[in-house]
This record gives C-alpha cells, sequence and structure tokens, in this order.
DNA sequence: TTGTAAGCGTTATCAA
DNA sequence: TTGATAACGCTTACAA
C-alpha cells in the first residue's frame, strides 16, 4: 500500500480534447448555445437545437462537469459515508441512493469509515473539497470536529441508520435500542428467561451500544437477569468471530437458553458452532440475529432476526436530498425532517419452542 | 424512484464561503503562496507556510478541489465500475483499490452495472464527464460503443476478474475458465463422475459463461459426460434462487454425485435444499462453490469453493494505477499489464468422500 | 522565495 | 432566440 503524500503530478496531457468552444465553432453558434442545447428545458430553436446535437454526437463532445459545476457552483456531487460495503445493509443502502439520485444528475462519492470515528471525520474533510450538494452519515457516533466540519459546510446533513440522540440535521432511521427490545421481547415472549447478548466491545455511541442497551431494557422490564452479556472486539463480528464469540459465551454461561446477536452474520457464526456439536437449535439453545441478512433466512434452522430494509434506507435518503434541493430555491429555513424506517422481529425456527 | 430529466437548478448559495483569496489577504501573501504552502514538496520559507497554514486553521478554509482540477487538469479522480456491490467479491474490491489510491490523494467515482452491459456503457459516458483519470471495469462482456468511448477518453483503462480474449487495456484478474477447470478437475480427483454445473442463463461473455466452459473443458477432457448444466436466470443466483436451482437440476438429473455452483451463495442454498431434507453432504451429492465466500468457510459442512482475493484484485489495480499516473510523465508508449490473480481449490467437507 | 498574469471549460448575466 | 463578457476558484508559467 502506497504512501505518498505529494499528489501524482504527472499528466500533462488532457483528458479529453474536444471542448465546447470547438462544438460551436463546428456548428455555426455561440459557446452558449451549444451549452443551452445540452441542456433541456432551456429556450433554443428547435433547429438550432438539432444541429448542435448533431455536432456534438459527430465530434464525440464529451461535456465537463467539472468545469460546469465550477462555474454553476452546483458539484452535483453527494457525499455517503458508511462503516463498511461488506456488510449487505450498507451495500444496499448505497445502491438504493444511487438508484435514486442518478436519475437526477446527481453523483455519489462514497467513503467508509471503518466504524472509526477519527475516519469518520477524516473523509468530511476530505469530502467537502468537492463541494458536495449534501453530506449523508451513517450514525455511529462522530467527533466534535465532524460536527464543527459540517455545520461550517453550509449543505444538508443526513444521518442513517438510528435516531441520534443529538442529530446534526435529517435523518432516515429507526431505534436501534427500541428495535433490539422488541427483538428481545419478543424472545421473552417465547418463553426463554435466561438470554444472553452478544455485541461488539468499545461500541459507545454505535448503533451496537444501542442494541445492547435495548436488550437490557427489554430485560430489566421483565424482571429478568441482563448480565449475560459479551463484549467481544471490534465491529463488526464475522461468521467466524460470531462462533467464536459464542463458544465463549456459553462457556461463561452454559445454561443460557436464548442468544441474542448483534447482527445476522454472529447469529450464523453461533449457529454454526451449534451444528458442529450437535446442539439442537433452538432447543439447547436458541439463536436471534438482527438485521435481516439473506443468510438468516437460508440457514437450518432459518434464524429468527429483525427486519430492516437497508434499500429503503438508501432511496428515502435520496428522495430527502431530491426534495432538499428542490425546496432550497425557496429560502425559507428547512425544518430538519425524521424519516421512519419502519423494524420488525421475524421469529423463525431457531427461537422456536415447540 | 425520481426520473427527473432536469437537473436541480436550485441552489445558488455557494457551498463554502471562505476563498483562497481570503487566506492570501489575510495572511498577507498572495495566492499562489497560499496555494503552494498547501502543497506538501513545494518551495516556501517554512515561516511563511506556516503562518498560511495558520490562517487557514483559523479561517476554516477548505480548498475546492474541482477548481484546482480544472485549473490543473488533474480530477483526481478514477472511476470504478463493479456490478453490484452486493457480493463480498467486489463489496472487497472495491474497498481495496479505495485503501490504495486514498492515500494518493485519488478519489474513486464508483458505478454499478447491474451486471449489465448497457448498463455499463451508460456509466462508462457519465464517468467520462468527470474527467476520471483511469477508469476500472469489471469484465462482463462490453457493447461496442463502450469500446469507443474508452478509446477516445485517452485514459488507462483495467479490465479486473477475467483475463479478456479481447482486452482494452490493463488487466488484473485470472482465467475464470481455467479456474473452473481447474475446481472441476479436483471433483473428478475426488472419484465423482456424475458432475453437473449451475449457473446462469444468458451469460454469454460473462465470467459465469467462462466459468461454465472450464467446467464443460475438464468434463470432456476427463472422458465424462458434460450435459448435466443449468441455467439459472440472470446473475446474481441468490441464496434461495441457488436453492431453487438446485432442486430443479436434482430433479432432472436425480442421480447426480457432485454440483459445481458458479457462486459460493449458490452453494450454499444448495446446502440448504440438503439439510431440510436431510440429505446428507456429500454422501447423497456433493456441492462445491466458487470464490470462497465466508459462507463456504462458516457452513455445516464446509464447501469446496475456489480461493480468489477480491480485496487482492482492487489493491493491484489500485498500484497498477498509481503506476501508470507515475510513469506517465515519460511520454513513453507504456505496453499494457497483465497482473495475474492466483486461484486455487479449496477441498472442504462439502466434497470429500469417506 | 514570492508575485503577476493568463488561463482551465463551463455557466450566469445581461444585452442585442 | 442568440451572443458577448465576466466570473467560478484554482494552478501553470514566467517574471521579479
Amino acid at each position: 500500500m502506497s504512501t505518498m503524500t505529494v499528489p501524482l503530478n504527472s499528466i500533462k496531457k488532457p483528458l479529453a480534447t474536444t471542448r465546447m468552444a470547438d462544438v460551436a465553432r463546428q456548428a455555426g453558434v455561440s459557446v452558449m448555445t451549444v451549452s443551452r442545447a445540452l441542456k433541456p428545458g432551456t429556450n433554443v430553436a428547435p433547429g438550432t437545437r438539432e444541429r448542435v446535437l448533431q455536432t456534438v454526437r459527430e465530434m464525440g463532445y464529451v461535456p465537463d462537469l467539472l468545469a460546469g459545476g465550477l462555474s454553476s457552483k452546483r458539484s452535483g456531487f453527494v457525499s455517503l459515508l458508511v462503516p463498511s460495503v461488506n456488510n449487505p445493509h450498507f451495500a444496499e443502502t448505497v445502491m438504493g441512493m444511487k438508484r435514486v439520485l442518478e436519475p437526477a444528475g446527481l453523483q455519489v462519492l462514497l467513503g467508509f469509515t471503518n466504524y472509526q470515528a477519527h475516519e469518520e471525520e477524516r473523509l468530511i474533510e476530505w469530502m467537502l473539497k468537492r463541494r458536495p450538494q449534501a453530506l449523508v452519515l451513517t450514525y455511529d457516533g462522530h467527533s466534535e470536529r465532524a460536527r464543527q466540519l459540517l455545520a461550517g459546510a453550509g449543505i444538508p446533513v443526513i444521518e442513517l441508520w438510528e435516531k441520534p440522540s443529538r442529530p446534526i440535521g435529517h435523518v432516515v432511521g429507526f431505534s436501534n435500542r427500541d428495535a433490539a427490545c422488541d427483538m428481545t421481547r419478543a424472545l421473552i415472549g417465547q418463553g426463554y428467561q435466561k438470554i444472553a447478548y452478544i455485541g461488539e466491545a468499545d461500541d459507545h455511541g454505535t448503533r451496537g451500544d444501542q442494541r445492547r442497551k435495548g436488550f437490557t431494557d427489554a430485560m430489566k422490564a421483565a424482571g429478568l437477569d441482563d448480565s449475560r452479556q459479551l463484549a467481544y472486539g471490534a465491529p463488526p463480528i464475522s461468521m467466524a468471530r460470531g462462533r467464536a464469540a459464542f463458544e465463549q459465551l456459553m462457556t461463561l454461561y452454559p445454561d443460557t437458553q436464548a442468544v441474542l446477536c448483534v447482527s445476522d452474520p454472529c447469529a450464523f457464526g453461533a449457529l454454526t458452532f451449534c451444528l458442529e456439536h450437535h446442539w439442537p437449535v433452538p432447543e439447547r439453545v436458541a439463536i436471534a440475529g438482527f438485521g435481516a441478512f439473506e443468510i438468516s433466512a437460508c440457514s437450518v434452522p432459518a434464524i429468527s432476526t429483525l427486519s430492516v430494509n437497508g434499500a429503503e434506507v438508501g432511496e428515502k435518503a435520496g428522495q430527502l436530498i431530491l426534495d432538499l434541493l428542490e425546496t432550497s430555491r425557496l429560502a425559507s429555513p428547512l425544518p430538519f425532517r425524521t424519516i421512519d424506517i419502519l423494524t420488525q422481529p421475524i421469529l423463525r425456527a431457531s427461537t422456536t419452542r415447540t
């Protein structure tokens, strides 16, 4: 991995040679006419437009959006920061948002925080240099400097995947705490009492933290012991690590009847351990995950989980951005919006008492 | 999903207010001195640089890379097109490439082709408007117009994940055909003879097509019947669809001894069917996948697969880009490079004859 | 070491 | 409906 500090100062050769002026000359019009002809909904005589577009095609002219953006003060970029994309949730969110924004001509600049607040801070600073028209973050705790940078940016900010206690701007998400609470209650409703939770360590201010709290809430409310908790390393917990965590948990608390995992891959890892050791699930121990990943529906037994639609998060955020940019012509101070994402427990064989 | 044709012409408010000229005035120097002070490795008196950087910090100045790129004719962008990111392979490739390029100040513009050549063509055209300094594609067949666009772009082109028969430029990948051939031979080596293949339909010119051919090659070479093939819908084959495909296959060819699947999720879906129907694997039928996804290592039994390191593909492509941009100052016509990615069959319990 | 002037390729603005 | 001109915010090239 290279760690150059000096940018690559090599290429002098222009990336594309034909400019708008070339097209204009060839078509016998001014550059402004070309510019207009290229933009739908502008006043250009039909004949002129057709002639210009024909010339554009002939010359293989490709407009330079960077120059256009500089001039118009609209970069056409929207920045999106997610922890990682090696997680179907965020992958779907990214794809969902692009699906909505791209038809409107907005390009998504993607950044990966790797679940680390200082990486997020670095990325925000970097992204701002591209003058995005909106900045979308995945809730996982933000540094104070990150908040300052965002405040000074003067663009809409949207947080995803949680309802922050201290929101920066708009929100598209749900309460992970409430959701985990619901899930835990569902397990309790199945008759389980000695329920454990597997989450990540050092998760303060993260979604995982909220899920853990939701577990605790539900257990306490039911008068049950909420101390069976395992904080297993840094997020995310992979399948293999979920398996190791589960083994450790069951060594610590062998009489555990049900386990709620911070995510489906973690839960699948737990299930793997059970299958390998011929522990009947849910008879020996019930297993539940979080997030409705494909794996939870396809495992044997299928794993109970909490439904969340990652694509929906991205799509709604995208739509919100379109609305905001549309409305921003009205100089009214737009109130921050919170868009709810619905979630609900999906009970499957892995927690079904027979 | 919105389908606006007119770009959003709303915002007039500048995205950031402080310009380099403001910093210059405040620091009592010219804009060029600010510009230089901001760039490491340029000649500025240490005292001056410090003073400028201090002013930059105080004013919260954020450089506009779009303006800088326009002026320097180096956009700082690299475009990367992958079929989807809801596939750990491509997710890793994306993250790997960003990991290498970002420290060099290059930003990745990501696009999803959704496994469709016409989407790729559309994206290439769109990406070119951002004047990327390199364009990276995932091999899956390209339209002729796509090839023309790339040829006219005058920037390095890199194809990933395959060794194309008709390469456009540089290549970072491996022969899917050879790899699938190896995998099939490994199955044959285990003593299986009635081996079937599950792939995608309409896969002409895709990686899946190459894998199917590799299967056929190996079967023919061993004098075995290669007719047990199922082309099951459009790519990608999810776990659930893999399961359905497997069921269909076993109905058509009940005496099949082993199945090679186009990907691990597909193989896992097949395994799911077996577990549900209490078919012992590999005794009733052996199952193999492709790609070494996490799931294949964590399932019970573990699934034999072909190792490929998606992150490596991205990282090597990124490194290649850095090399190309570095070297491009020498006006020599750089020869196209092909960087091999090593793959090998990983035999696990799902195909181990006992 | 620092500054001046001239673009980079487009769009906004206003005039014709 | 079209065009001329001045930005947009920065870097290149050259001068001091």
